[in-house]
DNA sequence: CACTGTTTATTTGCCA
DNA sequence: TGGCAAATAAACAGTG
């Protein structure tokens, strides 16, 4: 018996105390019953360095419209594809033959910047290049631990199960919905190791499998003091399984009739997978006159680099043999009503826009307070931080994010520990609860792509002040 | 049986 | 070159 439903995923009142109590109601919608926290962020100088954490909390404080006008700026209205179809399979294109990557492209000076972030961006291509909601073949930069971190703060939770997280980066990441199940794997081994997530077992009379996980608060403090690790994420990975079906299909003369057209090197490529490569060549760059300085200066990674993984390796001599090909690519995770359960994930977050707002350097968090941006009017609201388009000296970097812990946020377990880092792990403005349904997070209604159309009938000034209301 | 969670091992890439 | 972090793979146990 579900009370809340997929369209209103953050229904009011589902921030604070729910999580504590529990009805049966809520109890039978697992993945809601919970507070909207996940906001404690962890630096583990033992396990993990979580400087993306660190990063995001820079990022989610400043959001809104100096990110957006910004990602305009710089790549027209390319940006992660959170404002996809709501239905990530219907719009899936990997059905067919995979969304070409965006057009546009980003200056040299874009790819500049972005390479100064090293850490998230310098990965080897601008994540604004990529719709990774819809793009089946390009791997995500984002580390596991970022990837989980998302889909926690989307959730809106204060914890969430690990279904829950399997379905936020299927929904948001169209290559795991066809990538080797395996990476679901490396999401628990990452749950399990990383120190900053926390399991939080399931009650005895709570229905379900499996626990629930959150973000230990106790590294959120850690994380603000700023010491962080960078790591550069890997080169752009091509998914595997799709990688398989490309070879499956370029090599069809034991299945079927071999379509000349467009084939090559004596291949029979069919016009799916001759497109496929095309598209991902033209949207990679890799061609014949790739250069390798150019990709070292601009591109560098964005070179398909089908590098040997590790794992291949050791399977080539030993123990998987094939049973990997057995698995399935890209079956559903959950059940219907799970996904029913599970609606509310499908959160709308630009986190390129994030992104480009920081390595920008022209964000400041002065406090730890967790936001997300709200469009309310003309003024953005960026989860109780109110926006307004505050005229500042061209060039200048003000975008200020003042914020301020919310002592006095009586949400479950964690809350004088929490709120302190992760801009990006929000918990709703009491104010604001009441708009929860407006959230971009909520529903489609309300998504980055308003948030950029917000950006542009305000002119988008990149020098937007952001004060917080509180 | 599938899913969840833990643990171990290995590889890769970055940085000092 | 070694240390570290992250990714990857897999074995294994517990649970519904």
């Amino acid at each position: 018996m579900l009370t809340l439903s997929c369209a209103d995923p953050w229904p009011e009142g589902s921030v604070g105390l729910e999580e504590e109590v529990v009805t049966a109601a809520a109890q039978a919608e697992e993945r809601d019953t919970n507070s909207s926290i996940c906001s404690s962020v962890n630096l583990d100088d033992s396990l993990t360095s979580l400087q993306w954490l660190q990063e995001f909390s820079i990022l989610g404080a400043s959001v809104p419209q100096q990110a957006l006008h910004l990602q305009q700026q710089l790549f027209g209205h390319q940006r992660l594809g959170f404002d996809a179809p709501a239905s990530p399979v219907a719009g899936d294109p990997a059905s067919s033959i995979g969304m070409p990557l965006t057009p546009g492209k980003p200056t040299a000076a874009a790819y500049s910047r972005m390479q100064s972030l090293p850490g998230i961006v310098a990965h080897g291509h601008c994540p604004d290049e990529v719709d990774y909601k819809t793009n089946t073949r390009i791997k995500p930069p984002y580390s596991y631990a970022t990837l989980i971190c998302m889909a926690m703060q989307a959730s809106k939770k204060s914890k969430i199960t690990l279904s829950c997280i399997y379905q936020w980066i299927t929904d948001n990441f169209c290559y795991y919905r066809h990538a080797d199940p395996t990476w679901q794997n490396s999401i628990r081994h990452n749950l399990s190791l990383n120190k900053c997530f926390i399991k939080v077992p399931r009650q005895k009379d709570e229905p379900g499998k499996g626990g629930f996980w959150k973000i230990d608060p106790q590294y959120a403090e850690r994380l603000l003091s700023g010491a962080y690790k960078k790591r550069r994420m890997p080169p752009v990975q091509i998914n595997p399984a799709l990688q398989n079906r490309l070879r499956i299909n370029v090599h069809p003369q034991t299945r079927g009739p071999c379509i000349p057209a467009g084939s090559q090197s004596g291949l029979c490529i069919n016009p799916e997978s001759q497109q496929l490569l095309q598209e991902f060549e033209e949207a990679t760059g890799a061609d014949q006159n790739w250069d390798p300085h150019m990709a070292e200066g601009t591109m560098l990674g964005s070179w398909p680099v089908v590098r040997g993984r590790s794992g291949h390796k050791r399977k080539l001599g030993s123990r998987n043999g094939g049973t990997k090909a057995l698995r399935r690519s890209s079956s559903p995770l959950l059940s219907a009503e799970e996904q029913k359960e599970i609606g509310p994930l499908k959160g709308d977050f630009d986190w390129d826009a994030l992104l480009d707002s920081a390595l920008n350097g022209e964000l400041s968090l002065d406090g730890g307070e967790p936001l997300s941006p709200i469009i309310k009017d003309e003024d953005l609201m960026v989860r109780g931080t109110h926006i307004s388009p505050i005229e500042a000296p061209p060039g200048t970097a003000d975008f200020h994010v003042l914020v301020e812990t919310q002592r006095n946020n009586e949400v479950s377990d964690f809350d004088e520990e929490t709120f302190l880092a992760t801009a990006f792990l929000e918990t709703p403005w009491p104010e604001e609860e009441e708009q929860s349904s407006n959230d971009f997070l909520c529903s489609s209604s309300v998504n980055l792509d308003q948030l950029f159309d917000l950006g542009d009938s305000l002119g988008g000034d990149p020098n937007t002040r952001i004060d917080t209301l509180l």
